[in-house]
DNA sequence: ATAATAATGAAAATCATTATCAATATAATT
DNA sequence: AATTATATTGATAATGATTTTCATTATTAT
């Protein structure tokens, strides 16, 4: 069980103690590919350590957001999920049906879109002098399912 | 004081009735460009109509963002946002400083990201055969400010 | 080992949002 | 214009997610 060494460091050199918590909720991401919901990072962090309460896991989840070692989303439906930050993929796109709120995971940024938003990071930077680490794109929309059920316009 | 006819026109025809409440709201909206929380848009209605209330605030904002009337924003600092969703403007770019929760309304899309969008929505629609009305870019980084104020990685 | 202090767990507190329910206003009908 | 049926409202309680508090515990430096 080798663990993520570098996400340790990152917490290490910032000053912050790494602590078994820590490292628990660390490893949960590292095993799961999906965007957890706090709760969920609880109870799969429970089952392996039952002492680790559910205000640690919000402390935990926002110390490893600021460290930016997992990143936070938010599809207005009332809780945050969250998702390990890799090194690899920055791109994340989400479908969300405005009618029953539920989430479809999309991911294949074409060279187009890479582009694309290069040139408007670049943009960014220029304007706001903004440091840009990651962006998301949500669609909304309406899914197959609340299409039949529901007429459109 | 002309207000919104067509909207007005999409409560009626979908059997919702149009009252002062949702009428006020409405007009918040159509005053005010920026993306506002349900508590901003309770003052608002509030220095005209007293009378309306909070409850009825978040309410109207449900049915309006159902209807597609507005567009509800959340960039992870735990409330809804809302915006009118003209009919004209599809495009929603966000800067959000993950270090002080800063946010920036960015907007000027370019050719090339129309087309990249474009050709996600195709395949959206074909993959999951989902209805895209609209959608969002957050980019997520450091602020001006706060670059000062903590040296990077 | 010991000290200094950051981090934790449990529970209370907070914040945004939703549900409840009696009272009211809207739209259709007379 | 008055009446009726019912969607909508306002006030408040309830909920659900997240944060804070504080005494206790664990981590790091000494």
């Amino acid at each position: 069980m080798p663990g993520p060494p570098w996400s340790h460091q990152r917490l290490r050199n910032r000053g912050f103690r790494l602590t078994l918590p820590r490292q628990a909720v660390l490893n949960i991401f590292n095993q799961n590919p999906r965007h957890l919901t706090a709760e969920e990072v609880f109870f799969l962090v429970h089952r392996n350590y039952p002492g680790i309460g559910l205000a640690t896991v919000y402390r935990t989840l926002n110390l490893l957001t600021q460290m930016r070692l997992i990143h936070k989303f938010n599809f207005g439906d009332g809780r945050n999920r969250y998702e390990l930050a890799s090194k690899f993929k920055k791109k994340y796109h989400h479908l969300v049906c405005v009618q029953c709120g539920k989430i479809i995971d999309y991911d294949s940024p074409t060279e187009k879109e890479a582009d694309s938003i290069k040139e408007i990071e670049k943009e960014l930077v220029n304007k706001y002098k903004f440091k840009i680490n990651s962006y998301q794109i949500h669609f909304y929309g309406i899914c197959k399912d609340c299409q039949n059920k529901q007429g459109g316009e």
